[in-house]
DNA sequence: ACAACAGTGACGATGCGTGAGAGTAC
DNA sequence: CGTACTCTCACGCATCGTCACTGTTG
């Protein structure tokens, strides 16, 4: 922003209509640095170099650059700008719809963030000093809000009480065990070629249906919106990590099909 | 967040009350990983350690550990948290309030850069192909008003017209020359030692002065604006560098009064 | 001996800024 | 012979995640 341009004179003469770095830099309005940057990573290479190694950049790099910057500045990192300008058939569509759930998602935090400080600042204008017992609690409250909204998209709210009066500490603790432990064995036999009709696949899957009966607590209602949570996966949150591989999920999802077939 | 706890107990017979990272990480919502980070940084110090060289935690360290996350969820950076711990006095009224005014420009950005995809998106929507001519555009302009907005708060729009008429790119150009030669003039002057009444010091404001006179065109008003403008730097945007040191503005400061004295 | 914990490095990722040191163009 | 450009390293920043290897506890 803000940014001074002028034109060197002596420079006019540039071979072609090809340019050198700083006056190329100045007309998309980036720094050299940049260049030599985009230029490593392969996003922006020069139309073609001098003998002595000088970069000389064209009317289509000044187009590809242009198409960059602009790319940055929606949000896309370098890396997924990269691979959206060298397909071909750039999916540009699908990729702006995806970065503003990114772009929205982050202004929620924000939004969160500013909340939080406004309350402390309040409560700071009203005691003398901060009040940590009450700033934590605000941000406890807030960060509850945020996973609690997304979350009620798939679950009633008497289901969720349900989950949280069943999900005391002790009953997550064997849960996680049991799942990391299956999810591991799940790993070995996809490494080992196990044959997902085969008995130790099976077994694996009753394993499996054991776990999610327990978590589920037989509810029925919970267990299909569980399905809808995870057909949904492209739309989860980005801190929201996925447990488990998606070829575990597919092995157990043809080890399933297989036991009755 | 989601995250699941549990308790080991095993682990419940820790020496006095203090515990060890796993079960101290769990209790405050972060990693062990975060602690041992924590630690390094000096930011957060375990009690003790046992003779073999395990972190002890206690309650105070639980407290202030729990003041790092509330004020690393507003958004400040490690750095400064430990700063603002370290102290006594700890200015945190002030602290929240830049702090807000710092998530209230980015989220200002975020802002802009919403509206940037979506127009996109309209476009895209509209034509089935991306057009890149006018998506630059677009963000040409969000930039430009965004300029213009903090710009506005110092200067009237006929002042705006006429810095804008005046400054030609080649106008400019010498301009930029100058300030950075005087600049590295006056960086000299004092890494020398030169004393503000001297008349090499005298020199170095006449070139200021004249500077500041082929900027301002004369204008009294505009020149005032100015004043006002670097009076405000607390509140300058953080993507605007201040083009000189503040030991070169007092220098300058200094000489212009020894003149008359 | 074994599981589950603990510790210490050290690299990775993000997008350049900022020199250092040396060559090139005019 | 200057001056303004050019080049190629390579470190720095912020915040941990993620191995890799090793020691301790029970």
């Amino acid at each position: 922003m803000i940014r001074i341009e002028w034109e060197a004179e002596h420079l006019k003469t540039a071979t072609d209509g090809l340019l050198r770095a700083q006056e190329f830099a100045e007309r998309a309005g980036v720094t050299v640095r940049t260049l030599h940057h985009y230029d490593r990573l392969g996003l922006l290479k020069p139309t073609r170099h001098t003998a002595s190694g000088y970069r000389l950049y064209g009317e289509r790099d000044l187009a590809r650059l242009q198409q960059i910057v602009a790319l940055k500045f929606i949000g896309l990192p370098l890396k997924q700008i990269k691979h959206l300008l060298d397909q071909r058939d750039l999916d540009l569509r699908t990729t702006l719809r995806l970065q503003r759930e990114v772009v929205e998602e982050k202004r929620r935090h924000l939004d969160s963030c500013l909340e939080a400080i406004k309350r402390a600042e309040h409560l700071m204008s009203r005691k003398g000093e901060p009040d940590w017992q009450a700033f934590r609690k605000i941000i406890e409250v807030i960060n509850m809000q945020n996973d609690m909204e997304w979350m009620k998209k798939y679950y009633t709210e008497e289901q969720l009480a349900d989950l949280a009066r069943r999900g005391t500490p002790e009953v997550l603790k064997r849960g996680e065990r049991e799942w990391a432990v299956l999810l591991q064995d799940v790993d070995d036999a996809i490494k080992e070629g196990v044959d997902p009709a085969s008995e130790r696949a099976q077994a694996l899957v009753a394993r499996w249906s054991k776990l999610i009966e327990e978590f589920t607590g037989g509810d029925p209602g919970i267990l299909e919106n569980l399905r809808k949570l995870y057909a949904d996966q492209v739309n989860w949150p980005s801190n929201f990590n996925k447990p488990f591989s998606n070829e575990a999920a597919s092995f157990i999802c043809e080890a399933q099909a297989k036991r009755k077939g």
